[in-house]
DNA sequence: CTGTATTGTGTCATCGTTGTCACACCGGTT
DNA sequence: AACCGGTGTGACAACGATGACACAATACAG
C-alpha cells in the first residue's frame, strides 16, 4: 500500500532488489560497496529499488562472503561510568560516520581466561578491527590474542610500547606534573597524592609526573603521602582518611582521577575541613564528576571523547601504516584548589576541627 | 607446537573439526547446539576435536543458515551515565550466561529517521531480540519498527502500556510517593519539586506519586514549586536556583533523579545554604552519584542493574508468553534530608545567608 | 581499420553454518 | 517375521552477500 519498507516482515535481500532494477545482484553489490564502474543510469535504479524495498545487506552475509564484516568492537575494563561513556561515544560517533557497527564488550583483564574469551570474540564476530582502551591496552593475553589473529587494533592511551602499535594517548606525565606545579606555585609543600588503579599503565605515569615537579621544586618526595587507590571513589575515600590522619597532614591532595578526588573531598566534608581554604583537592580526567562535586574540581582535562573519535577514526582509515597521536590536556582551574592556610604560629584556636 | 588453539590466524571451521573427530558437519552442529540425539562417545570426540582446533562458530554464518543468531541488542537514549552503566552491566551479565551477544546502541529518540535506523539494526545484525530502555520504550517509532518486524522485545521501565508487551519495571509513583511522604513526616511543608525528562513517561509516574503523597497530607499542590527538568546536572541547577529565589523559598527540594538532585546541592553550597539544616534534598535512582556527592543523598534506590537482568531473562527465555515483572524500589535515607528549620519568628539573624 | 586499454555488467562458486530429509540401527510388539 | 517408534548420523541445499573471472562495449591510439 504506502510506500517505503514493504509491510511484511521478510526482509528483502540483494537479488529482490537486482530484480527490481532488472540487474544482477554483483550489479547491486557494486552500488552499495560505492564500486567505481557503475553507469549513473543503473546506480540510480538500483539505489531506487534499494529505498522502494527497504533493504539493508547483512552483516552476516557480508562477513562470510567477503573480505570486511563491517564491525569492530571496543573493549573495555574501567570502574569510571564518566570516562566509559565518553569512550564510548566517542567511537560510536566515529563508527556512525563510517557506516562501520561497534561492538562494546566489557572484558576482564584479571581473568585468567581473557585472551581466550578475546579470540572467541574475533573468531564468532568477524570484526575488522579491535579498539582496546585502558587497561586492556596493556593486558598481554589480549594483545597475545589479537597479534595472534593478525587482527588491525588501535590503543587508546596505552601505558607501555607506545611505537611498537597504532595508539593515541595524552602526556599524562606532563599533565601531572602540570597539576602538581599548579599546587606548588599555589604555595603547597606538602602534597598527597592518591595513585591511580595498578592496571592502568597511566597510573605509573602520573606519579611520574608529580614526582618530577616535587623534584624540580626542590621539594622531597615523601612515601608517605602517595598512596595506592583503585580509581573509584571508595579508595579515594580510604586513602584521604589515612592521610588526613597523618600527624601533619597534606595542605593539598591530588587525587590520578575524578573519582577518588570525589573521594577525598567528601572526607573533607565529612571532618568539615573546608575546601580549598584548609585543603586543596585535585582530580585528572575532567569527567562530568568534576563540575557535579562540590566545591568543582580544578582537574587535568584529558580529551576522552576525542581521544576514543581518533582511535577509531584511525582503525577504520587503516592505511596498514602503525600511526600515533597525542592529544593535548588541559589544566582546568576550579575552586577546589587555593593557597594553603598561612603558615602562622599554631595556637590552640587555630588547630582544626576534626571531628571522626 | 604447543597444544591449544592453532598457531595460524585462521579460524578452525565446523568442517575442519568434523574431520578430526571422524563425523560429519552436522553431527558437529549438533554437538555445538546441544542436539539430544548424539552418543556420548560422539560428543566427547567432537569436543575434543573443538578444543584442540580452538573452534568458535561464526556467528554470522549461524545468523544466515540458522533461525537464531545468538545477539540481541541494547537501545538506550539516556543522559545519565550511571544509569546506563548499570543497565548496561545488567544486560550484559545475563548476556553472558545464555551465551548471547550484546549489542549496545544508542539511539536518538528525537531523530525522524529512528524508526529507520532501528529496521536497520535488525535487518543488518539478524539480532533475535531487543532490549527498550527508557525513553526508547515508549518511543512510536521505535516500537513500530520493532513490532513490524514481529522480532521479540522487552521494555525496562515502559511509561506506557505495561501490559501489552514483556516488560520490567518498578512503582515510580509509589516511590515518588514515599519519598514526598518521607519528606512530609520530617515536616516539610514546602517541598519542591524538579520533573524529569519529558520523554520519560517515569517522568510523569513521579511527579504524579509526589502529587498524591501531598494530596493525602492535605498540602495543596503549588505548581509553581514543580518546575521542569532534563534528567541532567545543569538542569537541576537551573531548577534549584529558581525554587531558591522565590520569595517564600521551599524547605526541600525533591529531584526526579539523582544528577539534577547534585546540581541541587551545587547551588546550595554555592550559596551557603546548609543541606540539609537549612535545606533537604532528595534524590531518585540511587546510582553511584547518590554516594559521591556531598551530603550524601536520601534517594530512592531502583535496583536498575536488576532490572535490566530481569528484562534480558526474560527475553532470552523468550517462551512467547507475555511477562512482566515489577521490582521493589527502596526509601535510601542518607544525610541530604533532615526537619525543616524551626519555624520560629523571623528575626533578622535568622536570615538566611544569600550570596548569588 | 585493427589492437589495446578502460569501463561496465553478468555468471558462478563460495564463505560456515543449520534445516530438511533420508536412512540405518535398535529393542520390543504383534 | 514383519512392523514399529525412538535414536543416531549423514547428504545436500539453502541462507545473502562478495570475489574471481569472463566478457561486451566503448574509447582511443597508431
Amino acid at each position: 500500500m504506502s510506500p517505503g519498507p514493504r509491510p511484511g516482515n521478510e526482509r528483502a535481500s540483494i537479488r529482490e532488489v537486482a530484480a527490481r532494477a532488472g540487474v544482477s545482484a554483483k550489479t547491486v553489490s557494486r552500488v552499495i560497496n560505492n564500486h567505481r564502474y557503475v553507469t549513473a543510469d543503473t546506480r540510480a535504479r538500483v539505489e531506487e529499488a534499494i529505498k522502494a524495498l527497504g533493504f539493508r545487506p547483512s552483516i552476516a552475509a557480508r562477513s562470510l562472503a567477503g573480505t570486511r564484516s563491517g564491525q569492530v568492537a571496543l573493549l573495555y575494563d574501567n570502574h569510571s561510568p564518566y570516562y566509559i561513556h565518553q569512550i564510548q561515544e566517542g567511537c560510536w560517533s566515529r563508527c556512525q560516520a563510517g557506516d562501520t557497527r561497534l561492538l562494546v564488550q566489557p572484558v576482564d583483564v584479571s581473568d585468567p581466561l581473557v585472551g581466550d574469551k578475546v579470540l572467541g570474540l574475533i573468531a564468532e564476530t568477524h570484526v575488522d578491527g579491535i579498539i582496546l582502551s585502558s587497561p586492556v591496552t596493556d593486558c598481554p593475553k589480549v594483545l597475545a590474542a589479537v597479534e595472534e589473529q593478525g587482527i588491525a587494533f588501535v590503543r587508546i592511551s596505552p601505558g607501555t610500547n607506545h611505537a611498537l602499535t597504532a595508539s593515541v594517548f595524552m602526556d599524562d606525565a606532563q599533565a601531572a606534573d602540570d597539576m602538581t606545579t599548579h599546587l606548588i606555585n599555589l604555595g603547597h609543600r606538602r602534597i598527597g597524592f592518591i595513585i591511580g588503579h595498578p592496571d592502568h599503565m597511566a597510573s605509573d605515569q602520573r606519579l611520574f609526573g608529580h614526582r618530577r615537579a616535587l623534584d624540580r621544586a626542590g621539594i622531597a618526595y615523601e612515601p608517605m603521602l602517595a598512596l595506592a587507590g583503585q580509581f573509584d571513589f571508595d579508595s579515594g575515600v580510604v586513602a584521604a582518611r589515612i592521610l588526613l590522619d597523618l600527624a601533619e597532614p597534606p595542605t593539598a591532595i591530588f587525587a590520578s582521577n575524578d573519582d577518588m578526588a570525589a573521594g577525598v573531598l567528601a572526607v573533607a566534608h565529612r571532618r568539615g575541613i573546608a575546601v580549598p581554604e584548609v585543603l586543596s583537592v585535585a582530580g585528572f580526567d575532567d569527567t562530568t564528576l568534576a563540575r557535579v562535586v562540590w566545591p568543582p574540581l580544578t582537574t587535568i582535562r584529558q580529551p576522552v571523547r576525542e581521544l576514543a573519535w581518533t582511535a577509531t577514526d584511525i582503525l577504520l582509515r587503516a592505511d596498514g601504516v602503525i600511526e600515533h597521536q597525542r592529544l593535548q590536556h588541559d589544566l582546568i582551574v576550579r575552586d577546589s584548589t587555593a593557597p594553603p592556610p598561612e603558615p602562622v604560629l599554631i595556637e590552640p584556636t587555630q588547630k582544626r576541627t576534626i571531628t571522626p
